[in-house]
DNA sequence: GTCTATATTGGGATAGAC
DNA sequence: GTCTATCCCAATATAGAC
């Protein structure tokens, strides 16, 4: 993984990976309005004038950004469930809804573990009329099969109600993304890990709710 | 109801007033970093030097128009929450899970329930340097007392696996803050209202979970 | 308490040399 | 493809008259 960095040697290449890199970082730090493409430059090491020149404009590389992160996300999200629907008949809830958190919280690379969540939250974030738009070219295609796999494996649960519990269960998702630990709560040595298994837990139950099996 | 509003005969007053609602508006479209004190002062038919004078500064601005709404949804959170401790001896989840949604999505006031998701949902979206004191400040007591009364309705559940849930919980509601409907789905003539329900459903499903009652 | 006018900063974008 | 220098604008903030 990440080989396509590593074998970029012309310079201008490099360049573009440690803008992406610097923006990342601190947009998940501070957001995308109250990063300066000035700030960027700075922390990358690189000359202003290079943002533009490869990016073109700060919106530019906002999608750059975000763009780089979500779709080995969408790819390793749609593979699990692929190789979820291949090895089952039924499947379960939980096993589903692992297969679309997983790629998410827990990357092969541990890097990005720490990343992906910040990133993603901030997107959420952003007015709608900048995440909307964002979300459904990204995402359109991961929800449709997820939600999908989920009605198959609730036959009791009508498409539309289906709709409404997956988007709750992104807003549980969001909220572990966003602050690791409860609002209020003194640190606790778990990790993210036992985090992931407790939205699991929450979020199936919800799902399943009224489902008779 | 907003009397104090009313009451208010001296200019300074209005102006100020007039200041809160034009950058709430703004606020709950745009995002904080993306509203400038221009964009308010022109909205709110006031001189742009008025905002300083009232306020101080743009951030002592965004305190004051939260403040005024969290204020009172605080109180009719633990007013709701008392009430029913008194009349009952045991509390279902979805009913505390109702006093704690309903000052938010369904205010006596009908502008109201246009307003505080949205809001509520912009201060989540801030950095957490910025957010988690604000949210700890507002909401640290309500908070404590609902956790509270919900481990009381699932004597099975210890108290930091409630946390946990409950902190779950608030990302659920959050979405269907920010965003009223699915995403990717098909504008839908049922109005927040029936959000609400299916909100406590898939919530109180999830803190209920593996208790046994 | 409200206004006009202005100081000052910071940021996005671009031109043009190398 | 990268740099320096600069343009231009928008924004926060303040000074001082009324």
């Amino acid at each position: 993984m990440n080989a396509d960095v590593a074998r970029e040697s012309n310079a201008g290449e490099q360049t573009r990976q440690k803008i992406l890199d610097a923006a990342e970082a601190l947009i998940i730090e501070h957001g995308f309005a109250e990063t300066s493409l000035r700030a960027i430059a700075e922390k990358a090491d690189v000359n202003l004038a290079a943002t533009h020149y490869h990016f073109g404009s700060k919106q530019g590389l906002l999608a750059a950004v975000f763009h780089r992160r979500l779709e080995p996300v969408k790819e390793a999200r749609l593979a699990a469930l692929t190789r979820l629907e291949q090895n089952n008949e039924h499947l379960k809830v939980a096993d589903i809804l692992r297969a679309f958190f997983v790629p998410f919280y827990d990357a092969d690379d541990s890097d990005l573990m720490d990343i992906l969540p910040g990133l993603i939250s901030r997107i959420y974030a952003e007015p709608p009329a900048i995440s909307r738009p964002m979300l459904q070219e990204e995402f359109s295609e991961v929800i449709s099969r997820f939600v999908a796999a989920l009605g198959k494996a609730c036959p009791g649960i009508p498409p539309n109600e289906m709709n409404w519990r997956f988007h709750f269960m992104i807003g549980s998702m969001l909220q572990l993304a966003r602050f690791q630990i409860p609002i209020g709560q003194t640190s606790e040595a778990g990790s993210l890990k036992e985090g992931l298994d407790r939205l699991v837990a929450f979020t199936a139950a919800g799902i399943e709710q009224g489902d008779s099996r």
